[in-house]
DNA sequence: TTGCGTGCAAAGGTTTTGCATGGCA
DNA sequence: TGCCATGCAAAACCTTTGCACGCAA
């Protein structure tokens, strides 16, 4: 409710690194003094950025750790889907019209509702996949 | 490479439980004896299951929690999409041609390929959505 | 018999919580 | 001034690891 110091500084974090996922720590140590303070603050404060849909949740490269990218004002991230490269961590913010079409044809026909910012799609991107058929020769 | 009694167990359970998502702690107080004996090999067994793809790898209700379904032979989560509903709980297995002709054009047309069994769709299911209707009125 | 799987206990890591203090409105 | 947000430390959780033992092949 009140605007804080530490809130700013998450955003303002967050907008200058708009195209980066970060895990906690990472915030931490970028944010923080050197000892590592305010750690229950930037876990609060990302709860709430993340639940209010100005964060984006992720599942890091190792498919266990959880990553946080900015997803507010600015960008258009509550009208795309996003796909993630499972193998370089890329987030690839896809609009698409087909996209918007499924998602029409699944509400209608299958009466689902997406919540876009809780949907990541995984998969292989362009470049890994040129990196695997290397390998593969 | 063993086969072992615990294996067999822990399949068995999905397997009889094939519609319903379990957290480690259930499937450890329904399969280990009162004192919780055997927790790291269940951790252990899983993760082989999750990543040979005889399971399914889900986020909970709650947005933090990891649960488990079964989604290996007999079930055809390999070829469909997974609809979860994030406000009951419930996994849908969408069969739907919209969609596999969608996962075409991504492929296609934006070069990325979708990893089935590690994507989820979020969103909410028809009949939650009759109770959210029901209760705003 | 060989060596992987198991079970236990301990360690490691991440996230949450209680409480006194600080700072916004 | 009133009240929410912060910071710290401790607690609570969840998951992994080391090691000796058991069991499948």
């Amino acid at each position: 409710m009140y605007k804080t110091k530490q809130q700013r500084q998450l955003l303002d974090f967050f907008q200058k690194n708009i195209s980066s996922q970060f895990t906690v720590n990472e915030i931490i140590s970028q944010l923080c003094p050197e000892d590592g303070a305010g750690r229950s603050t930037i876990y609060r404060q990302i709860s709430k950025m993340a639940e209010s849909g100005t964060l984006l949740k992720l599942t890091g490269e190792d498919g266990k750790s959880t990553v946080y990218q900015y997803s507010g004002e600015g960008t258009n991230c509550g009208e795309h889907f996003h796909l993630k490269c499972t193998s370089c961590g890329k987030l690839i913010h896809l609009d698409c019209h087909q996209l918007e079409k499924i998602r029409k044809h699944i509400s209608k026909e299958h009466n689902f509702t997406f919540d876009i910012k809780k949907t990541v799609l995984y998969g292989t991107c362009s470049d890994c996949k040129k990196d695997k058929e290397k390998d593969d020769e």
